[in-house]
RNA sequence: GCACCGGUGGUCUAGUGGUAGGACAUGAGCUUCCCAAGCUCAUAGCCCGGGUUCAAUUCCCGGCCGGUGCACCA
């Protein structure tokens, strides 16, 4: 990880934000080689997730207003209870001294005030200097950001610490575009942030980073995958009750679903991210699914199994990072929007045939049940509602008698408005279910990094050299002139201008030996090379040299065809060994 | 947040109570010019604040940042 993060600082890919006022920890700017890589991923990924699968994409803000988190689950599953000492000014987590000084368990599920009273009541002493804590306002910490939405503090809005919220609250919305129909399939990519108490590692835990999330939405009782799709993909599963002994299942995720180890939802999305894993580098070899332990899942998934990339370095001990999650989160977000929200956040799904079904109602003649009851009239009718749908013969009789609150009332069954009749139904209202796959951007990018960093040899010389696959290298070409002279480098600087007018995002470098320049595209991954050498400039038809990185071989290609090969190596249409 | 260790050019580092040296990298040039060659020159540094001192990059305190372990990790 030091040699991976040395060469991302110096090259360009990514270092600390702010270090001229002394660093901020958790966050990281990209530099001009990581902008452009995680540009590129990101492009891949929507590429195979949003457009390949035909879902939509949406770009929602990254503040939202506090009741979206209430909904969420976020405002309160997410606190720390803390205290502060007023002596020393030390802060300790509230519910671990209560849960120390008393038989209290789960001190955490405490309100404040409570927590406050115990510490009160308890004499419970800060630990680092011994005064007493009795008095001190309990905090929660959040780790979630919070901000003012307007002047003052009228509204309090956070930062959304996963971009699925934005997908959520919208729901409403979005399946009028899906024109109600399920399965339908939502993403974004965008920022996210949470304020980790202890970020680590470069970019593996930050406070701000980039997901890449889809939300598809699917009728539980109606929708399958098309495993079929992807059946044939090899994946290396990790499944929670083989973490014991850390065997690996290497199965294909047809046989997968057919042996009822992965949801078939879950299985079809690890399908598709194995692909999108390979069109990035991603190396197999250092990669898994790995199940969540039941106790692990988050509040609301029931089935969760997690990318993990392996990005030691070569030699070093495994270093296991959680790249993304692929989770079926049920119908929990949507059903918690409905409950806290103002609007509908189900889908009408319409039968093949309307149903017919025999349904007993109730239309109570109020005019009778108010004198009659007085303030109970209301519940007595909601009774008979409940009983017209629970037995309906007990309408069958003079009088219907209901209990309410443990008084019997009894009514003449011709003021109940009791009916029984048929209705059509035409379908039914279904709360979508969720299926997830969550990819943190940033991670992705340092495993793509982490498993391109390679050291050999080059006319035994050391080489740090950079294997990114073409789809996500920054650069894509670099051209030199083997000197400045005698015509080639002004025919190198067309060249370079021809090949960025069509399309290619190209490198310009006359400076240092040749040997050296071409050390500098190996450090950030440019798989090709094109020198203009003096046969360039004396023969005609004119050829330069193209020099693949990971070999260091190289041949002459006539520039004419130059666009095209570089284009037929790029989509993998031709080798280098090929030319 | 706790504990331990650390913070010197762009990067990696040596060293010091009297403001610093190397390597690599970078720029200009020369050179016998297709894989980090050689030579000349140049650019560039002691994390921040306070204290002690005639003098602090060095010693002390605090902060910030990093590494490792613990805790946390929807």
């Amino acid at each position: 990880m030091t040699d991976l993060v040395e060469l991302a600082k110096r090259r360009g890919f990514f270092f600390q934000s702010s270090e001229a006022y002394g660093g901020v920890s958790g966050f990281y700017t990209y530099g001009p080689q990581g902008a452009s890589l995680k540009a590129h991923v990101e492009e891949t990924w929507r590429q195979r997730f949003a457009l390949a699968e035909g879902h939509m994409q949406i770009d929602a803000p990254t503040v939202m207003p506090e009741p979206v988190f209430e909904a969420s689950g976020h405002l309160d599953g997410f606190d720390d209870m803390l205290v502060e000492c007023a002596e020393c000014g030390e802060s300790h987590r509230a519910d671990h001294l209560i849960e120390g000084a008393t038989d209290i368990e789960e001190a955490e599920s405490l309100p404040t005030d409570e927590v406050a009273a115990l510490l009160d009541a308890h004499d419970i002493v800060c630990p680092s200097c011994g005064a007493a804590l009795a008095g001190q306002p309990v905090e929660e910490f959040n780790l979630m950001f919070e901000t003012n939405i307007g002047p003052g503090t009228s509204q309090t809005g956070y930062l959304r610490p996963e971009t699925a919220q934005g997908i959520f609250v919208e729901f409403p919305r979005l399946k009028e575009y899906a024109r109600g129909q399920l399965p339908f399939g939502v993403t974004q990519i965008g920022k996210s942030y949470r304020n980790e108490i202890s970020p680590r590692n470069a970019l593996v835990r930050t406070r701000e980073f980039t997901q890449a999330e889809l939300e598809l939405f699917v009728d539980p009782d109606g929708d399958a995958p098309d495993v079929s799709a992807v059946a044939d993909v090899d994946v290396t599963l990790y499944p929670a009750a083989n973490q014991p002994d850390g065997d690996y299942v290497e199965t294909t995720v047809g046989d997968a679903v057919a042996e009822g180890i992965v949801d078939p939802w879950v299985a079809y999305y690890l399908g598709v991210a194995t692909e999108w894993y390979e069109t990035i580098g991603v190396d197999f070899d250092r990669f898994r699914y790995r199940q969540h332990q039941p106790g692990e899942r988050a509040h609301y998934a029931s089935d969760c199994w997690d990318a993990e990339a392996d990005v030691s370095a070569p030699g070093e001990a495994p270093e296991w990072i959680e790249i993304a999650g692929y989770a079926y989160r049920g119908d929990y977000d949507l059903s918690k929007h409905a409950e806290h929200g103002t609007e509908t956040f189900t889908v009408f799904k319409q039968y093949d045939e309307p149903k017919t079904v025999e349904r007993a109602s109730v239309d109570p003649d109020m005019s009778y049940l108010g004198p009659e009851f007085g303030g109970a009239a209301a519940d007595v009718a909601d009774a008979l509602a409940a009983l017209a749908e629970r037995d309906r013969t007990a309408f069958e009789g003079e009088e219907v008698a209901v209990d309410v609150d443990g008084e019997t009332y009894t009514v003449p069954t011709e003021k109940t408005g009791f009916e029984f009749a048929e209705e059509t139904e035409a379908g039914r209202h279904v709360t979508p279910h969720v299926v997830e796959p969550s990819i943190g951007i940033d991670r992705t990018v340092y495993t793509v990094l982490a498993h391109a960093y390679d050291e050999d040899e080059v006319d035994e010389g050391e080489r740090t050299v950079l294997r990114l696959d073409p789809a996500v290298a920054p650069t894509g070409v670099a051209v030199f002139p083997l000197m400045d002279k005698d015509g080639m480098g002004e025919r190198a600087r067309e060249i370079a201008a021809d090949l960025r007018a069509d399309g290619y995002d190209v490198t310009y470098d006359d400076s240092g030996n040749i040997g050296r320049r071409y050390r500098r595209q190996d450090e950030v991954g440019t798989p090709f090379c094109v020198t203009v050498d003096y046969e360039s400039v004396t023969e005609v038809p004119e050829t330069v040299t193209l020099r693949e990185r990971d070999s260091t071989e190289q041949v002459r290609v006539p520039t004419a065809d130059l666009g095209a090969v570089l284009a037929d190596l790029r989509a993998g249409e031709t080798t280098f060994d090929d030319l």
